[in-house]
DNA sequence: TCAAAAGTGTTGACTTTACACCCATGA
DNA sequence: TCATGGGTGTAAAGTCAACACTTTTGA
């Protein structure tokens, strides 16, 4: 029996031999990096270095290494292209068209990221990026119109039940804030008093008893997100998932 | 400014060579397939044809070859090994450990499939396959234990509010029937007379006039889904999606 | 004193849960 | 006649949506 077995097993170098034109195809990663500003969700876009999409935007992404993490990859990619590290990063799926990469074959995970625009100062060391409004988004490179819908999607539905959203705020923020950010991302007009007891409810915030000072009428009471409570690590979703 | 951008970029061509170290990577797809039997969640597997994991038993999957759609690929690897055709398909995500195969670098995505066990007779090409409780699963090969937790996980929440559990059951089936996989699948047992209700809520049942006939105790009344609701086609799912 | 937003409760509609009895069938 | 599940309604608790007035601040 256990003959009758090996006989038809394969070590992996064999294995890999006899696959070797499957190792034909590249894997990137790309990031949905998310912020907020002027009450409006926005997304950071590059101007695409490939000719085939001169004058395109596109989502920030690179190439897997042989020797690196598929969920790593994306920590990389804005490590070096924005300075950022320690950010919130959520894979959401792959794309995989034949033809949606002209450099040949490249299947490509797309990650969600939410930052906090004024809080990090990107290194940006390209200045063709762009914290791009999600309405008007046309003419992007590659399939990445499509991968930030579905991102969007996932955004909006994370939002609902998880406390994500708090990675695109400053560590202080007024209940009006937190609102007019839930609005940008879901699309919709939200009421006040049933907002405010909806997250009473969570028991998400802690009041820092402190008020705005830089807003040109009636301040609001400032709150943080509860000590331990910040998911953001891809690692620590993971857990979760579990 | 058009010869300054021009200067900067690069055709696909040379981006290819520039990174052809990169194409070293392979990509695979792994389906999960869920049946249901006996009252219980099963899952499909198969004896791993790996020497590193001799006895182990691992899920139905695939290299994506160079030509073919990601997406396409699980279809593929279904009909190739089982002989099932037009079944439903959910992607799920990506598993990139460094390490997770020993073959090389291989990076999956994960599908969840789900099928009715009874009706479709499977031409099991290779008599090492075999419909697994979904408890005491263990000495899984690659990190396949992983996955399936996670389409479970996914399959959890889409039965919730999408109809796509009655790709698991016959054609026509009985209140009782559907109760006792919502069951198997939450892990929960549900009060019926309220689970009735949420059911006739949902509107998605004819009911056929029709007994069943093979009970040692009073037949149910038989159902089937409406027409028009079944997404079987992945493609489709993915046109909810946008 | 005006404009802008802060802060705050109640009601009605709806949803969810818990729970028990009689009925039809086959063994 | 027994065992098994089929079939059915109601009441209490909880959740959700709609809605308006007074207060505080800066300009």
């Amino acid at each position: 029996m256990t003959a009758d077995i090996s006989k038809k097993l394969k070590t992996a170098e064999v294995e890999k031999i006899s696959h070797i034109d499957y190792f034909k195809i590249a894997i990137s990663v790309d990031c949905v990096i998310f912020g907020f500003e002027n009450k409006e969700l926005r997304v950071l876009l590059i101007k695409s270095d490939l000719e085939e999409f001169a004058g395109k935007w596109s989502l920030l992404g690179d190439l897997v290494k042989v020797d690196e993490d598929l969920d790593s990859a994306p920590y990389r990619v804005l490590r070096q292209r924005t300075g950022l590290d320690d950010v919130f990063l959520q894979q959401v799926g792959s794309f995989g068209a034949i033809n949606r990469h002209p450099s040949g074959r490249v299947i490509t995970t797309a990650y969600y990221s939410l930052i906090n625009i004024r809080n990090h100062k990107l290194e940006i060391t390209d200045n063709e990026v762009h914290w791009h409004s999600l309405k008007n988004l046309k003419d992007l490179a590659f399939d990445h119109k499509q991968i930030i819908e579905s991102c969007l999607q996932r955004l909006r539905i994370q939002i609902m039940d998880e406390p994500v959203i708090f990675n695109l705020l400053p560590e202080k923020f007024s209940l009006r804030e937190l609102q007019d950010l839930y609005q940008a991302i879901l699309g919709i007009k939200l009421d006040r008093r049933n907002f405010r007891k909806k997250i009473a409810l969570k028991n998400w915030l802690d009041d820092l008893d402190e008020m705005e000072d830089d807003v040109p009428h009636r301040p609001g009471k400032l709150y943080k997100l509860k000590t331990g409570l910040k998911k953001n690590k891809l690692i620590e979703a993971a857990e979760k998932v579990k």
